[in-house]
DNA sequence: TATGAAATGCTCGAGGC
DNA sequence: GCCTCGAGCATTTCATA
């Protein structure tokens, strides 16, 4: 599967061939991966900063609030690419890219509309040394 | 472009259809994204709990030394998805993905290993509300 | 840069081991 | 669960505008 990963666009037969199977057989496990969930889909990578979000942070929300089900306040905000409930100080972490500092700072105003919200902390990235997918 | 991203697996005569262009064109289109590196891959899209890595936790690191040059060091450990360079008190932020607890305490062993690591604050996920890619 | 048509090559089912 | 085979369809190239 780490070959899917590396290019999902080459045929089954290349498939089959990178681990000693026939294309048919790659198909019918491709297929079954999928029905099972394992392979949720079919995407392409795209650069952030060739789509002009060179602007990454990571911020800390606290809450004064259980939050639990605040999930599609945060999706409602375009600019945040995850969101997930913590343990420890903080309540929810959520990852933002931005075009730049000044529409970062006002996806942190639309945070803090959110109901329960108390505090933010924002830390931003200076340079990302590699982001990959889960390997099998 | 968010159409080859929710399903890059489809024809380009349907995207085409989706977009209003033939097919040919949106090959051409697409030829050319990939040119310039704005598609940097066709990849699949896992999921970590059916790979059981259901552990998601985020380290900040800390450092008593310069650690700009150290991406390789992270890159070494395969637990680690993402690594950056941050501003503010720690150094380095990495998201990390294991099957167990026990394995991340394991992880956190290893970064104290890497040159300059002086100290380590782990923010475990309970819940991830959601995780998309970069849109257009 | 878009189109449409033609040739190559792939997908994905059926059938057998 | 894997293999082979074949019909149908997609990709990719090229002439054209």
């Amino acid at each position: 599967m780490a070959e899917l990963q590396r290019d999902a666009a080459q045929s089954y037969a290349a498939l089959g061939r990178a681990v000693g199977l026939s294309g048919g057989a790659v198909h019918e496990r491709v297929r079954k991966l999928r029905e099972r969930g394992v392979i949720r889909a079919t995407t392409v990578e795209v650069d952030p900063v060739a789509l002009d979000r060179p602007v990454l942070a990571y911020v800390m929300v606290g809450a004064d609030a259980w939050m639990g089900e605040s999930g599609d306040a945060f999706a409602g905000i375009p600019e945040i690419m995850e969101a997930h409930v913590i343990a420890g100080e903080a309540s929810v972490l959520v990852k933002v890219r931005t075009a730049t500092t000044e529409q970062l700072q006002d996806v942190l105003r639309r945070i803090y509309g959110i109901q329960g919200v108390a505090n933010t902390q924002a830390i931003v990235v200076l340079e990302t040394f590699f982001e990959r997918p889960v390997r099998p």
